[in-house]
DNA sequence: GTCTTCCCTGATCGAATGTTCAGGGAAGCA
DNA sequence: TGCTTCCCTGAACATTCGATCAGGGAAGAC
């Protein structure tokens, strides 16, 4: 017998419980968000998050699990196809893919800076699980790109979180730019690539 | 008799509330924070909250009036104060005190990125009543930097928000910060300030 | 003195929270 | 056919939520 014969059936519910969850805990965080609410979003009986997750609080790894380890394999698949490019054209494919990432799923950053504002057990397991990874790997790609001056100079921490902040918020703020300037459609991610670009000081390249 | 003679008893019990009210808010959100623990963290009766704000999103409402009168009063100042600077520096030096403030107090832009993430009759009214002054304004700055071609090009809406976002990121996601480096200092707001220039393309004044 | 106003507490309300549990019913295997 | 495993539901649990209300007690007015 295989690996996996047939897909379980309980396979498709647990997937659409993570997907309305992750809707919830991005907007209204973890303690906002209710179980009851999320099983109603989905159509399904509040008992089945519980049967599928244990606790709410393995409910919200699962998102968390779910969302990083694409997110993750996507990031390790833009460093490769750069493989050939100059030292800060490659840091920009890995800013590039951030910006998608940002814009076509905003909840990424709206789970991260929901939880990293407070220190609690639920940010102590993000960060080890992972955010460092992510984090360390990025912060060497700036450092290298320093060394040979040809991205400016700082605090290479204040460099990532300043490009993860320009990648993300105007995505996860979607709402609140709306109701401020009536437009429905976020901004292309060529243009907040444009930004990162100014803020790390890395020419365009001549076409 | 003068417009009020002795300083209201009840004046003491309210700003204390608002200020641990603020925290709360601003670490678990709108919806995660519960007036039972505000209250204890003050150290009076949870009744005594309804005494005084009527309800929970009175409080809330408060918290944001409370937090938005002196940073727009700061605003203000610091636009007139740099009334005889070009164009570019009076931009900046309204961005310089965005970043004090937001380095001062890491709550603003806690609360207003735990709000504009999802529609809700909060963010309408946080929007309406303070948002949309400041905005206009300094859309308006960045607007007039554009034309005199000091300032880079792109959509003003989009500069902003990522002024906003890099001002603030590094300081509301300070515990974050602290479980992936280690480092408990944040970063100098000079050296987020140096950022948000380059970001603009605003050459550095020759002193 | 009495009276009134103000600041605050404790008890209590119904509703909502996360979690537990017994059992139903369909599908697959013997 | 019987038996077991799997997916799921509904009822119930104790706890906590925001909100209401009656009343206490100190301070100032008269």
């Amino acid at each position: 017998m295989g690996v996996k014969t047939r897909t379980r059936a309980a396979d498709a519910s647990r997937s659409r419980i993570i997907r309305a969850a992750r809707a919830r805990f991005a907007s209204v965080g973890f303690e906002g968000a209710s179980t009851r609410q999320i099983a109603e979003d989905v159509g399904v009986a509040q008992s089945l998050l519980l049967y599928h997750f244990a606790s709410k609080e393995s409910l919200w790894k699962a998102v968390m699990d779910d969302l990083f380890v694409s997110a993750r394999a996507r990031l390790d698949e833009a460093e490769r196809a750069s493989r050939d490019a100059t030292i800060p054209e490659r840091l920009m494919a890995v800013a590039r893919l951030i910006v998608q990432l940002a814009a076509e799923q905003p909840d990424i950053h709206r789970l991260m800076t929901i939880e990293g504002r407070s220190e609690s057990g639920r940010l102590r397991w993000l960060v080890e699980r992972h955010l460092r990874p992510i984090h360390e790997k990025y912060i060497a790609w700036i450092r290298r790109g320093q060394r040979a001056r040809l991205v400016r100079s700082g605090d290479p921490v204040l460099l990532y979180y300043s490009i993860l902040a320009i990648a993300g918020t105007t995505y996860s703020l979607a709402p609140e730019i709306k109701l401020l300037t009536g437009t429905t459609s976020p901004p292309a991610p060529a243009a907040v690539e444009a930004l990162i670009r100014s803020l790390l000081q890395i020419e365009t390249e001549a076409s």
